[in-house]
DNA sequence: GGTAGACTATGACGAACGTTATAGCCAGAG
DNA sequence: CTCTGGCTATAACGTTCGTCATAGTCTACC
């Protein structure tokens, strides 16, 4: 008893997390979340007994965390650095999954709340957002930028990689990376000068 | 016969566009697209018998030309002009809808091609990216802009605002589109001085 | 006024959905 | 060994999905 980090829940979340980035929630079953982590379909309503909210909520949670680990390394190394990781980061998911993939972040972010209660994964998904952003902005601000102009960039930046994740899928291109990796890398640089 | 321009036609496409942007498309039943256009189910599968696929093509490229319709119009009065009426279209959809609707190409260019062939519904969201970004990276140019610089800074711009408005919905906030305003608008009057 | 063709009404098809229930397994505690 | 409780297996529930077929209505032209 109180055995409750078995692998196989963690193994759901991320299966999750990487089927939401691809379809949406709505178009990802809890059965087929089951079969992509190889769990089967009891186990999902014994680990997630609120249902698929639940594990969409998880999953959003989960990724945040990952990239917000990758972000906080990679930023005490300064704020360019940190927008290099992000802008990898994302790449890869994209180029590795050959355009299939994206953020699942976003795909929860545009989901209809269709009673007049806001769904928790939409909540987490906002705070998400934040996380993000807030990384960004300390430590551009630790590195000289004005607060306001800081966090103004943070969210042009966790916005426009976003957006840009979802063109490069459409246009199955990764050119629209490369273009505002240009863009960014220049306004952090003249916007954080030390 | 030949009378193929009838209003119900139009009103079943814009009200498919409506939805797709506020839940997706996966959560978007024809069934719902007809009722929300007062149509009945028959006439979705007369008008349009390729199905749900060719309804979501239709309904991209609709919301894709509204758009460039609004941005060629106020482009005319420069680079400037044409951002911010491209901010204040999409903050007007997502105010209006008190958070619940978005952009529906964004809605369909994160939705995975399950087969091996990749959806039209896709290629259509990709175009009209391209188109926007085209539109902004032309007037970006007379205006004394750079050929890369304008390139660089229509991408961003257009994902920006894509990611933003996808950002607001979940914050249920307009401030990160206030926030990436000030930050375009800089950009862009550095970039394009006369 | 009759006939053709555009549109609507209605109902059905198999498949998949989220969720729940129940019975079985199988480790470790007593 | 027995027993308990976390996990699995299996089946079922009511609903909704995309799509299709068919019969009916309406309108515009000859």
């Amino acid at each position: 008893m109180a055995k409750s980090s078995t692998p196989s829940r963690e193994r759901i979340v991320a299966g999750a997390a990487d089927m939401i980035s691809r379809r949406g929630l709505s178009a990802t079953s809890i059965r087929e979340m089951a079969k992509h982590a190889k769990a089967p379909l009891g186990s999902t309503y014994h680990y997630f007994p609120e249902g698929k909210q639940q594990l969409a909520t998880e999953a959003v949670r989960y990724t945040g965390e990952w990239v917000a680990r990758s972000l906080r390394k990679e930023l005490e190394a300064g704020p360019a650095a940190g927008l290099k990781a992000f802008l990898d980061l994302w790449r890869k998911v994209v180029v590795d999954s050959d355009f299939h993939a994206g953020c699942p972040v976003l795909a929860v972010a545009i989901e209809e709340p269709q009673d007049g209660e806001i769904p928790p994964a939409l909540t987490a998904a906002a705070e998400v957002f934040e996380q993000w952003e807030t990384l960004l902005a300390d430590s551009l601000r630790a590195y000289g930028a004005q607060t306001e102009q800081a966090a103004q960039l943070a969210t042009l930046t966790v916005a426009a990689v976003e957006g840009t994740v979802a063109m490069c899928r459409a246009k199955r291109s990764t050119e629209p990376l490369d273009r505002i990796a240009e863009q960014l890398l220049v306004l952090i640089a003249a916007a954080a000068p030390k």
